[in-house]
RNA sequence: GGAGAGAUGACCGAGUGGUUGAAGGUACUUGUCUUGAAAACAAGCGUGCCCGCAAGGGUACCGUGGGUUCGAAUCCCACUCUCUCCGCCA
């Protein structure tokens, strides 16, 4: 959630800063609560000291009739008092939570074409087999059968393919570790208190991507970054620690509902795909220049591997409710004809932080919330689809990108 | 899944209705002593919110949520988690 003092001192810009992301919300509603609430509160709490000197005269002693007449008095009062606050207070959340993190002022204005192209790195190739077609001719992967056992969008891997994935994971981690992430495996299912503190739609939402299992307070995470960054919720971290570098490696589970009509073919967008994921917790002044070297990292890995891609300063509108800026890899999509994406890094600022309540302990003693920053190191499904797609020989063969080959049994195609 | 025990501050640990925000200890900070360190001694040492320019004041918090009471860490109810034993099991 967004600080209450920030809305409070900068109304206006708050207004304006949701807006920009998409979002109508209730600044005026929203302030007039919180005067409101300051108010009663004052109120309750002048009751209850009221109250508690009252008690401080019967301590030991055996209280008069009088003292305890006058006290049901005060108890009444308070409850009255208490009765009316109680919906204030909670209106003043719900209207608290509604209001996104606001873009940094360097996030370019609009929607999803918005975005602004920052970078660009290598060239394509002008045509290429689709990867669906291609991976299906040679039995790497199994949409049918993925379908008959679980449904639409559920597939298997198989042999060469499968090997792949394994291969492209394995160097990717070995890239994020030689920059001090931890790797580390997480429970697929997180609580309702993660998952909203982490900013995806409560259960209760139609428009909510996660899977949850029915009985439990479980959902099915959407990537690992929902048990990152619970793990450290109540939390208050040394500052000496900071930043926490971690990997995360898990399933990614997404219901897709509503994304007819985008980019769906084959692997591009499934029900389920394995994600190795960066997480870090920054001290608030570093945050961006830690989503920067997040952003280096995600480049390294594809330089490396040999993808052509772009770099986008992700619009406003296209941020999502956490996410002060974003950007997203693109890569080269010799199929289609154009950069598709591929991975994408966050800077959420304090706004999952206060949430979770995950603060830090400053080396003068205060204490503030952190800043949470989460990238994509690879996510599997679609890191196939741009290997397959670039990687195509001319003999039919699929060549093995050359610092794949050490996870691959150093063989040079597949 | 069954039975039992438990959940208190950074940590250990007292506390079963009334100066308890919480004894005592450890750790930490500062000071005295010391050539320096250790030890010893002294003082300090939770968080959120509200009011206040500040100094400061108020209030809430002893797993979570309700309840009883003039008053709850302490009594009652529900839930969550941890530990031990049994069952099951990769």
């Amino acid at each position: 959630m967004i600080d209450i003092q920030f809305v409070r001192d900068n109304p206006e810009l708050v207004k304006e800063k949701s807006e920009q992301k998409g979002y109508t919300v209730d600044v005026e509603g929203l302030l007039a609560l919180d005067e409101q609430r300051r108010q009663l509160l004052t109120d309750v709490e002048a009751k209850r000291a009221e109250r508690n000197t009252l008690t401080a005269t019967m301590k030991g002693g055996k209280p008069s009739p009088k003292q305890i007449e006058q006290g049901k008095i005060l108890k009444d009062e308070i409850q009255t008092l208490e009765s009316q606050l109680q919906p204030i207070d909670d209106k003043y959340l719900s209207l608290l939570v509604s209001i996104p993190n606001p873009a940094e002022d360097d996030v370019p204005p609009g929607g999803e074409h918005d975005g602004q192209e920052i970078k660009k790195n290598g060239t394509g190739k002008s045509q290429a087999e689709d990867h669906l077609d291609y991976a299906t001719a040679r039995d790497w992967v199994d949409f049918e059968r993925g379908a008959k056992v679980a449904g639409a969008k559920f597939y298997f891997l198989k042999g060469d393919l499968a090997l792949l994935e394994n291969a492209i994971t394995q160097f990717a981690l070995q890239v994020i570790q030689r920059h001090g992430f931890t790797l580390m495996t997480v429970p697929h299912m997180v609580n309702a208190k993660t998952a909203v503190g982490t900013g995806f739609a409560p259960r209760s939402s139609e428009q909510s991507d996660e899977y949850y299992v029915e009985g439990e307070d479980l959902s099915l995470i959407a990537t690992s970054e929902l048990p990152l960054t619970g793990y450290h919720a109540d939390e208050v971290l040394d500052e000496v620690n900071l930043p926490l570098l971690y990997a995360g490696y898990s399933p990614c589970y997404r219901k897709e509902a509503g994304t007819y009509g985008k980019h769906t073919r084959g692997l591009y967008r499934v029900h389920q795909f394995n994600k190795l994921e960066m997480y870090v917790y920054s001290l608030p002044e570093k945050s961006r220049e830690m989503h920067e070297k997040i952003l280096k990292i995600e480049e390294e890995i594809w330089q490396q591997i040999g993808i052509p891609y772009r770099v986008v300063n992700i619009a406003a509108g296209d941020l999502g409710f956490p996410a002060a800026k974003k950007y997203d890899i693109d890569y080269w999509s010799p199929v289609d004809g154009k950069y598709l994406e591929l991975t994408s890094c966050s800077n959420c600022t304090d706004f999952q932080a206060r949430n979770l309540n995950i603060r830090v302990r400053r080396q003068d003693g205060t204490i503030t919330p952190v800043h949470t920053l989460n990238g994509t190191a690879v996510s599997l499904a679609r890191s196939l689809v741009a290997v397959i797609e670039n990687f195509q020989k001319d003999n039919g063969k699929l060549e093995v990108p050359p610092v794949l080959r050490l996870y691959m049994n150093n063989r040079e195609e597949i």
